[in-house]
Formats: C-alpha cells, sequence, structure tokens
DNA sequence: GACCGCATTTTTGCATACAAAATATGATTG
DNA sequence: CAATCATATTTTGTATGCAAAAATGCGGTC
C-alpha cells in the first residue's frame, strides 16, 4: 500500500488559472481598478469561461479582487486607507512570527537568515535596489517560516498579497533605506537571542517604517499633478 | 446624483450558496471530514453545480474546505495541531484588535460592550451556557469592531470561521469558567482605562486558556473509549 | 448642446451537456 | 479465500448554450 496520496501530478485548470491570475494582480499585468472581463480574460488564457469564473471567485475570498453582483469583477484598487489597514494587521502577523520564530528557529534555520541577510547587505551597498527588495521579501517570508504555523503563513502570504501589488521599486529615501537596513541587523540579532520580545518589537516598528515609506510614496504617486 | 453605489438588492446564487454552505459548515450540519457530492447538495439547495461549485471554490479560499483534485472537496477536519495553530493566530489577531480597540473606541462602543458584559453575567450566573457563547462571541466582535480595521475584521472572521466548526458547548470545567469571566472582566476595565498593552496582555492570555479548554475537549471527545 | 428614452449589443449568471478521472463492481485466478 | 484486473458506474472537471441584466449607441426633444 502507498505510504500517502501525493497530489502532485497537475493541478486542474482552475487552479492553473487562480495561479496565473493572482500572478498578474500582484505584478500589476491587471491594472488595479480594471474590470476582469471574462470573454477576454478567457480568450487570453485558453480556457473557457467556467474554470475561469471558479478562479476568480478564489481569488474575491483572497480579497484580491473585488466582485460586484452582475457586474464581474475589478482587480482590488487600494486607497491610502486600506493600506493603512493592511499595514496594521501585516504588523501584528509579522510580530507574531518573529514572536514564534524566536521560539522555534533551528541553527540551519537561523544560519540561512543570516546568509540572506549578507546577501541583502551587499546588495545595499550596491544600492540594486530590486534584488535588495527580493530578498527582503525572502528574509521576511523565511522568519514566519521559522515560526512554524502553516495557519500564520497562510494567513500572511494571503493578506500580503493584497500589497504586493503596490510594491514601489522606486529609489527610497536613503535615510529611511538605511534605517531599514539597521532594523534588519536587529532583526537577526533578537533572532540570534531568541529574543521573541525584542524581535515583536523590531519588527513591529520596522512594518511601521515601512508602511510611512509606501504611503508616501503612494501620494507621490497619486499626484504626479505638479511636476 | 446619487451619492454611492448601494448594492443590496438581492445577492447572486453563489454567494447565497457559500453563505449558506458556510453556515452548514459552521454548524455541523456537514460533518469535518466529509465529502461533498456536487450533485447532492445541488440537489438540496435545488441550483444547478455551477453556481454551487463556485461557491465552494470560495470556501476554499476561505480555508472551510479543502479541494482535492479531481476528488473534490471535504469539510475541514482539525486536528489538535490545526487548532493549535489557529489559536495561536487568533490570539494575535485578538491582541491587535485589542491594542487598537484600546485606542480607538467611542464611548458609545465602550457603554455597549460594558452592556453586553453585564448580559454575560447574567448567563454565567445562571450557567447558561448557550447564550453566555453567543455574547461572549458578541463581545470579542465588538472588540474588534472597536478596533476600526476591516482588513483586520475580514482575517479575524475568516481565521474565527474555521474554529466555529467546533464550539463544544458541552459543560466547562467550573473553574476555568470563572477564570474566563475574571478575564472579561479585565478586559472591561483595560478597555474604559484605554489601556491597550493591558488588553493585549489580558485577550493573549484569555485565548491561550481558551485554546487549552478547547484542545481538552477535543481529546476528550476524541477517545470515548473508556467510555 | 445637454439630457432623456429606447433599441441594440455586450456581458454576466446559471443550467445543461460532454469528457475525463476516480470509484465501485464483479469475474477470474493463484 | 484473497488479490487482481477488466468493466461499469459515478463523480468531478470543462465547455457550451441560453436567459437576464447591464452597458452602449443613437435619435429625438427641450
Amino acid at each position: 500500500m502507498t505510504a500517502e496520496i501525493i497530489t502532485i501530478p497537475r493541478p486542474t485548470l482552475h487552479e492553473q488559472v487562480a495561479a496565473r491570475l493572482r500572478q498578474m494582480l500582484v505584478e500589476n499585468l491587471i491594472t488595479p481598478g480594471a474590470k476582469l472581463n471574462e470573454r477576454e480574460l478567457a480568450e487570453v488564457l485558453k480556457v473557457s469561461r467556467t474554470p475561469l469564473r471558479e478562479a476568480i471567485k478564489m481569488l474575491a475570498a483572497e480579497g484580491l479582487v473585488e466582485l460586484l453582483p452582475n457586474r464581474g469583477a475589478v482587480a482590488v484598487l487600494l486607497g491610502e486607507d486600506d493600506v493603512l489597514h493592511t499595514f496594521e494587521v501585516m504588523a501584528g502577523l509579522e510580530a507574531l512570527s518573529g514572536e514564534l520564530a524566536a521560539e522555534r528557529i533551528t541553527d540551519a534555520e537561523l544560519a540561512e537568515i543570516r546568509a540572506l541577510h549578507f546577501e541583502m547587505m551587499a546588495c545595499y551597498t550596491r544600492r540594486d535596489l530590486s534584488n535588495y527588495y527580493r530578498i527582503n521579501a525572502t528574509i521576511h517570508r523565511a522568519i514566519n517560516a521559522a515560526a512554524k504555523n502553516p495557519v500564520l503563513t497562510r494567513t500572511y502570504t494571503q493578506v500580503n498579497a493584497r500589497l504586493q501589488a503596490l510594491r514601489f521599486r522606486s529609489n527610497q529615501d536613503e535615510d529611511k533605506w538605511a534605517r531599514a537596513v539597521q532594523e534588519h541587523e536587529q532583526m537577526v540579532q533578537a533572532l540570534s537571542a531568541r529574543d521573541g520580545a525584542a524581535l515583536r518589537r523590531v519588527l513591529t516598528e520596522h512594518l511601521q517604517h515601512k508602511r510611512e515609506v509606501v504611503i508616501e510614496q503612494l501620494r507621490a504617486a497619486a499626484m504626479p499633478l505638479k511636476a
């Protein structure tokens, strides 16, 4: 008898479509606020409307699109308040991740995070913003993973997805960037010391600062009137 | 010109079905672990499989059912670990709710929570467990609402839904019940004092205790062998 | 020139039909 | 009698068709 069901073969079509749409939304290939035309999308993705609609319903439950009865779905467009609220929740989830990670992280996981941290420092030194962001996100995910709580990871991923859509890769303010790096330094220290309370504090502050940066850039992007 | 779109008329069919299924799952009208047969359900709910499937996909994204490729959906069955993980996240979300609520709660909201608290005390005194639970949940929702963060509310509701399915209305241990009531007393105090840190502490502990009770009852229910 | 009314065209929502996979059935054999 | 394999049945997954609602376009009117 086989030990366990190993469902990998090939995801059903609606799953693939959902994944693809998720990606498109997160990467802004679908403009926030834009209407999702079923006929169009079905044609582009080369599937019938049925699995497409099922996928859209999933994304709606995930909060990536909004469903308007009899009027289809639109990609969520986050206003300043939405961003603020989302960051508040993210901060709470990150804080919890850190707290639990400090208790449960293995030496191997810690070592990997340290390594990632150095990689990130390299990108910072080179002012390689794109890779900096990428590794940064990886570190946060790694901390979350070290918390060893699948429900937390799931929730974290879901809430975070909404923010991903507005990740600005534009030039950061130098001072704020430096501060962020410093905070990351503190994270590694707190993790090494297995100091959950400290890590909670650092992460909460870190997210708060991140929020400020995003809000600033959001405002700047919202009014290119003076330009 | 109308101020805003007020979409209320009648929810689309898949929304209704989703709501109904959600209710059935939460109230255990569908046994945890049970397979959801599309033909059967479609017949019972008197809809075709299309809106039913769309609803199921939403519930899957919400974590209330699990999707097995080519094998349909099953109502989630929480093991001890799942319950533990879910409570960990719930604790984090409640703590955050409390912290924010302490900052943002209005006098009217506070008064209402106080009133609910007294109602709950009445139920406690009468050992009216059913209504105690109901009002208890209402108080927690009210605290969450006082935080005035829709994203938090949404996340809270979603994670909480998974636990609702296993709300044991069985007789609690007297001591633990008394302790829970005392903690609720402390909540009201912390809220009145607008002491976010204190409320965070109380709620975190409260959830931890709640978790213990649920785990106990889960174990007891899991092995009625000795009975 | 802007605003309404009405017919046309899209677009969404739901039901049905068909294909593929999984499951159940039962005969067969070691 | 257990196990296995071929076949039948059920069930899920996807596509298509049809009805209702919304968006669009266009004359006409004030």
